[in-house]
DNA sequence: AAAAGCATAGACAGCGTTGTCATAACAAGC
DNA sequence: GCTTGTTATGACAACGCTGTCTATGCTTTT
């Protein structure tokens, strides 16, 4: 079916514009601009009639005539490569709410994967006309991404990055004293065997997390197997794959510490899968506090990871650098140890 | 820290721009149009020197300006007010990949309630300069704004729209033939007692899925006893409520269907709060097929609704009447019985 | 060899806004 | 009443691009 000669009302012809709304208020062009600029020396009642004549036309400001003439395109790029939907929605969240009374809008960009990002986020930042960045782990720890970007003076913004603090803006937690929390948690319930699952390896995240792990092991003196590092991607099914190898092991560990909630709750799934009682028989930890935590049974142990205050935060910090030049280092926002019912002392 | 005298380079100002590419190339700007618009009548060699240039200056054309003089915005918004992330990345996903190769982005409109959107849409789309819309369950099912987009002949598409066919584009399932069948397994297991959880009242799809389930009874001349009708609004939490309550009763049911999988999961977590064993005392079956189906144990029987590719059409659907002005009617996918090991013979 | 046709290229206006600069209105100070 | 200063308003160019129209070559046809 076709429209016959009814013109589709999306497009931006055919809306009032500027002109029609001076005309209509017996003003000027400059005036109305004025008004919708909230510049001053404008009389209250005249401002009054523009306003009028504004709603009466059903006026808005068209935004691609502000933003050529301003050399603005308000728009900012959010760039993910996460498989974990929770932690996504989290991030958009924060960042639209604090862009929310902002003229700025978001632009999201799934990236397939990290590596091959590298070096091409310019362009496409570029090619798309953003203003500014935000990089959601683990985009922000690409050493070429970041270079690239600081040396051609385009404003990002990093989320909990890992690498080591260079001058650019990022907010984040402290993830190796998370993970340094929660080892000692499961080392207070008496656990000495504990595995633990690695995520995505190219996720510097994950490094941290497993030096923080390492590092309470040695607090306590405790030699830690190799055999019982494992290794996932951060996905639920990777996570389930994990958890099946290390129960099928000789000498099961008595605690499972995973990188992330995604990959415990698969963990917790290989254990049923294999009658074992959690936390009876074995103890599960997470780390992020994702909805996954609180959706499977028992919910997991984890580290509460402000994601979206992060991601409010870092949109902040970007747009105070956009608009005011104003250049905020490293921010860290506080985590917190979540005990719910997946882990329990050690009974061997 | 204030940057002194250097310019940030997220700004359009300093970039190259049409002029530059035709000086650098010894060409008129019209044919550097002609070059980036795939326009005929560039001679090989003269397209040659041109991208050459563009190359050389790093120039892309400046989307404010293209937008200006064609009066178009290429914008789309999406408008959502759904309390599972699993579900809204699917939606964005499918509605990203099929605008990949457009010229259009896509703006995020997580939206409060849909009840508060009504009548709105149209003025927040015309503000932002949107050419279409995308409309996520429910917000597609509120009479109000259908009308008031069709009466403007504002471009817009549906997604698993629930109310009466009008004549406005939409792509879903049958949400009362899923339902049907779901009920269908659980009555050929063998169940009689059959508890129900509704979703949110105010999205209708809970209405049709209500429907197919009393139909299914119906057809087995079942009476359903209504005080195994439960309500919860589509979230995790208000199924564990849900959930508390069923169990809490004097005759518990053998098998609850609940009208999603976050709410299913939620009865799920009930049960084992309880102790019930699922699905030996009691069988759950959910709807969707989201994430959340296939993280908890034992996996959830479920309905196969293919979410992304709803997405991916509809926003063709959207594509070809904003720029071919195409009208296609209602689009139906087809669902999948997906049985997993929730669901059981019921044993009494 | 002239005319006609087509492929190729450029000049120029205009899209709807904001910035700059000029001007008008009005009050205050002498 | 005349200057001075401040407040309020308007004329006009410019932002970077595409659409329209016109001009220039180069073939082909007569």
């Amino acid at each position: 079916m076709q429209f016959t000669d009814v013109e589709e009302r999306g497009r931006t012809r055919g809306r009032a514009t500027i002109t029609d709304v001076a005309a209509l208020s017996g003003t000027s062009i400059k005036t109305v601009s004025r008004v919708f600029n909230d510049e001053p020396f404008v009389r209250p009642a005249t401002r009054k009639r523009v306003l009028d004549a504004a709603a009466q036309l059903d006026y808005h400001p068209n935004m691609a005539a502000r933003s050529l003439v301003r050399g603005r395109s308000f728009l900012i790029g959010l760039f993910y490569e996460n498989p974990s939907p929770n932690y996504v929605v989290d991030l958009q969240t924060g960042a639209l709410d604090r862009l929310h009374d902002e003229r700025f809008q978001l632009l999201l960009f799934p990236c397939e994967s990290a590596a091959n990002m590298s070096g091409r986020l310019l362009g496409i930042a570029r090619a798309s006309g953003l203003e500014g960045l935000i990089l959601a782990p683990p985009l922000g720890d690409d050493a070429a991404t970041v270079e690239e970007l600081t040396q051609a003076r385009f404003p990002f913004v990093r989320i909990a990055p890992t690498t080591a603090p260079t001058a650019s803006p990022a907010v984040g937690i402290d993830d190796i004293a998370a993970a340094r929390e929660m080892t000692r948690h499961l080392l207070d319930l008496g656990h000495r065997r504990i595995a633990f699952v690695q995520g995505d390896p190219n996720h510097p995240s994950n490094t941290q997390r497993l030096a923080g792990f390492r590092e309470a092991l040695a607090e306590r003196r405790i030699v830690h197997d190799e055999a019982l590092l494992d290794g996932g991607l951060y996905t639920f099914e990777s996570g389930v794959a994990a958890g099946r190898r290390i129960f099928a092991a000789a000498t099961r560990p008595t605690a499972v510490f995973a990188a992330n909630d995604d990959m415990a709750a698969g963990v917790l799934l290989a254990a049923k899968e294999r009658g074992l009682d959690v936390p009876g028989q074995v103890s599960i930890a997470g780390f992020d506090d994702s909805l996954i935590s609180r959706v499977v049974w028992p919910q997991l142990t984890t580290i509460c990871q402000p994601t979206y205050e992060m991601a409010k935060q870092a949109t902040g910090v970007l747009l105070a650098r956009i608009e005011r030049r104003e250049f905020t280092a490293e921010t860290r926002l506080a985590h917190r140890l979540l005990i719910r019912a997946s882990t329990a002392p050690a009974r061997n």
